[in-house]
DNA sequence: GGATAATACCTGCCTAAGCAGTAATTGTTC
DNA sequence: GAACAATTACTGCTTAGGCAGGTATTATCC
């Protein structure tokens, strides 16, 4: 049972958290992109190199789960990577289906020099935060995303064929 | 000069605002969108109609604008949406160049039926969040979004040719 | 008031994400 | 251990957003 915090009488869409993300997120990566352009790189293709950095991610599955991410999509920009020589697929023997993600030097080098410029602007962003706000900000935001990452989760599993009838109002 | 939420020596990916916020736009889209496909909608074309019932935008430049929307695929939105029906194209003597958006009777009814089931949705996600923890993650987005938006404002401007140095501080 | 700039919308093209299907490898079950 | 299912990565096709350019209308400036 879910709390009321919207109500169908009284719902205008500009005040939609959906809608202030949405907003947040382009003009966030608006803000972003301009440190990538110059470049020559998209800010998948950062993500990627700084998810291997922090070791994050090895497997392109990972980078899919996390960053939720199309395959396929992925596939072909790991190519571009490769191309540039800022990665390397390699295949291990214990499991063969993984490809396993190596940054070059090159691409070491890469991500290294970018990350002062993308933390400079993520600080901008946060310019008229105090510490207080940014930690309640990030603390709120990964208390929403786990609650959405469990509701899509549970909306993904195989139906729950049991006698708790799949409920057409409450949604599971 | 802003404050040093973030630092190079430190920062990990996955605590990046950037990042949080890119997953939590993902996966509300993800959520929201079981809504709008079974009758055939898109998010866009939700937001369109949602916004033409609140009056927040009456010309596809306001939702290119607010949405952050490019103007080229709203107008071929605003085409579909056009011929089912659920709206109307209306040019005013006072500016001919400017298109203004009607909601017909169907494309009321269409949205006013959504809206239920959005809120459900919203309020699904929210579900964790007290009233207040509601109130201040609203209050924290919105702050992002202003600075956001005049930051990039101030990026678009002409370079300010003159002394005074595109004022950081007080955004337009 | 006539030339120029700016605004609002639309069109064509290109790229990249979303989706479905395939191949190769591994896990599971009888 | 052989058949079947599940996982991982990749490929082709479709769709939709991003970008540049075009047209019609209005605003600005001399």
């Amino acid at each position: 049972m879910s709390k009321q915090h919207y109500q169908a009488s009284t719902y205008k869409a500009q005040n939609s958290v959906g809608y202030l993300i949405k907003r947040a997120h382009s003009m966030m990566l608006d803000v972003l992109e301009q440190v990538f352009a110059d470049r020559g790189f998209s800010y998948i293709q950062y993500v990627i190199l700084s998810w291997l950095r922090d070791g994050i991610a090895v497997n392109p599955k990972d980078i899919c789960i996390q960053f939720r991410h199309d395959s396929g999509a992925l596939t072909r920009v790991i190519d571009q990577l490769a191309d540039r020589g800022l990665l390397e697929r390699v295949r291990r023997d214990r499991d063969r289906r993984k490809v396993e993600l190596q940054l070059t030097e090159a691409g070491r080098e890469t991500v290294e020099a970018m990350i002062p410029l993308v933390v400079e602007k993520l600080n901008l962003a946060l310019t008229d935060f105090s510490t207080e706000e940014v930690q309640e900000f990030l603390r709120l935001l990964l208390k929403l995303n786990t609650r959405l990452q469990s509701t899509l989760d549970s909306k993904a599993a195989p139906a729950p064929a049991a006698d708790t009838k799949a409920p057409a109002g409450s949604d599971a």
